[in-house]
DNA sequence: TTGTTAGGTAAGGGTAATAACAGCAC
DNA sequence: AGTGCTGTTATTACCCTTACCTAACA
């Protein structure tokens, strides 16, 4: 499809109805229905309820270069509000692209039909390797590794479907219950929509659903036990896990680390001199080559005698290879280059990092192993990094790491906050969908809007928000809490509660054009003002569930007329009030970090820090003198760039 | 009897979260 | 010396793939 055909249309079907208005101060207000029964309460992620299905039944074309608008339709005569739905048109080039098959499919879960090459991977139960060669050599390629917080969102919602429609309560039924012959499309039709071989399927269905699976923790008297019955059962692990309440695979995994003759803690250098002679002698090398491959370690354990398996490949990949052969050390620049040289890669999944290929010649690199897990030290310092796709969070992780070391970094975090030691930073980067609103009513009122036929954020008619990855309304961590951003980076912070008219925010500050004001407001016109932005990275802390919890419970929570906005200042950030950021329990701050280029993906990040039990972690805390002090972000990439320009 | 389907088991490499430890500054 | 912070190291529950096996069925 190119740029300039008329689009396929594909319509976001939101459980709730949700309809906009203007106020007088030109606020756009996100009306939903009280009336919600589509479990608004529900433990389930709002984003799961919200799905794109093809108007027309029409395949939407290859939607995976597909961008969205977002135009509203009338709802009723007099109304001062909007219907929003979402058409999807193709990305121009150079544009962002939605990530991968399998989001795309979990985004249209309704039409999932467009995976042909897809399917025939997931629809095959194939384990050998002439099976995998034969898909392979006809050009099929699928996931491995970890599953993504996507690819289970869709095997979870397609177990709900298939269990709905089968009027079975708990799909744990059909797994562990039913015969084969009864369930003989299970696996399959749970499959549809991933890229991953039926078996790697199957084998995750019955990790999560059994519920000897994530006990936790085993227990000095599970130990024994199990040693006990590892000595009569041998490796019937079935057999033990039974015995145990354990999974057949948790037992045996914790068998792996027991080990008789296993020394605990620091490793004396008898122990290590011990393992590089097996370790070289096993594979051939000599001391000071690199080995991190092709090591039978539970043969090497043996050999060592005084450590299991984990213990000395931890030792060896970690620590003992790197040290023998004459590495040096981590720098904190390299966390920098780490993040620059994955970028150059230019691969589209954290899958095809090839870890080998980056490690190799870097002498501050210990191991393949060893950098993967570096990368992923830095990419939890992003809260949200799970839900981020790979090209999102590298792009952002770069914007960070390549921001001018000028640059003043600022988070808001509450006084409490403090009790932890790095704030968690989450990083959003949308993707860009225009938007239009289409003005119905042309009453007066509160609106304010007038004959207008199209209400304008800014201006346009046509206003290109951002709409965060998974092109859902990102939710904040305050449920029914959501983000919307525009191009110009301005935050649009849509709250959905039962309140029939919630709240929104987000108009430049009249004051200053580089304030954006978010306040929310609630039914009755109180709202509170919350915070300034700017282009680039906007930090914001939102309120947990708790707070709102606590505020239907105690009535502490407080309001504030939007006269008293306030601003967040530029660098020097002073302690807001409660009253200031507190808004029935949904509360959004967020201050000026840095400046990034307006373009491109999304334009600039979105770091959100959520303080879940940080910012009213206990009653005292939520009195009048409740502030919320700003704090420096700890994010280690930004220390070391300050750092490094020092 | 043979091939296919739909699982199923065991082994082992690996990941991710966290606990424990060590070094340092105050 | 005590305390708190921070980075490193060790531990371990859990994840995933691979290779091989099996029973039912066509």
């Amino acid at each position: 499809m190119n740029a300039g055909d008329v689009p396929a249309t594909v319509t976001l079907e939101s459980v709730n109805s949700v309809t906009f208005t203007q106020d007088t101060d030109g606020n756009i207000i996100l009306h939903c229905p009280q009336n919600d029964e589509e479990d608004l309460g529900s433990d389930e992620p709002v984003h799961k309820r919200l799905r794109l299905s093809s108007e027309d039944g029409e395949d939407p074309h290859d939607s995976s270069s597909a961008e969205y608008a977002v135009v509203t339709l009338p709802i009723t005569e007099g109304d001062e509000s909007f219907e929003v739905t979402m058409t999807a048109t193709e990305m121009r080039e150079g544009e962002l692209e939605t990530q991968d098959p399998s989001e795309t499919q979990h985004k249209n879960s309704a039409v999932v039909k467009k995976t042909e090459d897809v399917s025939a991977v997931s629809q095959a139960w194939f384990t050998t390797k002439e099976d995998k060669d034969t898909l392979v050599n006809k050009g099929h390629k699928w996931k491995q590794g970890m599953w993504s917080k996507e690819e289970i969102d869709i095997l979870m919602s397609n177990i709900e479907r298939y269990v709905k429609n089968r009027g079975i309560q708990d799909p744990a039924e059909i797994i562990f219950e039913m015969p084969k012959e009864e369930r003989k499309d299970f696996y399959r039709s749970i499959a549809w929509g991933l890229n991953r071989p039926l078996f790697a399927v199957y084998r995750r269905v019955l990790r999560m659903y059994d519920n000897r699976n994530h006990v936790g923790k085993y227990t000095d008297e599970e130990i024994n036990k199990l040693k006990e019955l590892r000595e009569k059962h041998g490796n019937d692990w079935a057999t033990i896990g039974a015995a145990l309440g354990r999974s057949a695979s948790s037992v045996k995994d914790r068998c792996r680390l027991m080990k008789d003759t296993c020394n605990t803690g620091k490793w004396t250098e008898d122990e290590e001199r011990k393992l590089a002679e097996v370790v070289h002698e096993l594979t051939g090398t000599e001391a000071g080559d690199v080995v991190t491959q092709g090591v039978s370690w539970a043969t090497v354990a043996e050999l060592v005698g005084t450590r299991s398996e984990k213990q000395c490949r931890s030792k060896w990949l970690n620590y003992l290879n790197w040290k023998q052969s004459g590495g040096t050390e981590w720098s904190k620049e390299n966390d920098i280059n780490l993040v620059r040289r994955i970028a150059e890669l230019e691969v589209e999944d954290e899958n095809d990092i090839n870890w080998d290929t980056l490690a190799g010649g870097w002498s501050s690199v210990r191991s393949p192993q060893w950098l993967r897990s570096k990368w992923w030290t830095i990419k939890r310092q992003v809260a949200n990094h799970k839900e981020l796709p790979f090209p999102f969070l590298l792009k952002g992780l770069q914007d960070v790491v390549e921001a001018p070391p000028s640059t003043k970094v600022v988070v808001v975090t509450s006084r409490s906050a403090t009790a932890s030691p790095s704030p968690v930073t989450a990083l959003q980067i949308p993707v860009q969908i225009p938007v239009q609103i289409t003005h119905v009513s042309s009453s007066d009122g509160v609106s304010g809007t007038s004959d207008s036929e199209t209400i304008t954020l800014n201006s346009g008619a046509l206003q290109t928000f951002e709409l965060l990855p998974s092109f859902h309304l990102q939710p904040t961590g305050t449920p029914g809490t959501y983000y919307l951003q525009t191009g110009t980076n301005q935050s649009l912070p849509l709250t959905l509660s039962a309140n029939p008219t919630v709240t929104l925010t987000a108009a430049a500050s009249p004051s200053s054009p580089d304030q954006i004001i978010l306040h929310s407001l609630t039914g009755d016109a109180e709202n509170v003002t919350v915070q300034m932005s700017h282009p680039g990275i906007i930090i914001q802390t939102v309120t947990s569930e708790d707070l709102s919890e606590l505020e239907a419970e105690q009535g502490l929570m407080k309001e504030q007329p939007p006269e008293e906005q306030n601003d967040c200042g530029e660098e020097e950030h002073g302690e807001q009030t409660s009253e200031d950021v507190q808004d029935g329990g949904k509360m959004l701050i967020s201050c000026e970090v840095k400046e990034t280029e307006n373009s491109g993906i999304g334009g600039g990040a979105v770091l959100m820090v959520p303080s879940p039990s940080c910012f009213i972690p206990s009653n005292e805390d939520i009195g009048t003198d409740s502030v919320l002090p700003l704090g420096t972000l700890t994010d280690p990439i930004l220390e070391n760039q300050e750092e490094g320009s020092d």
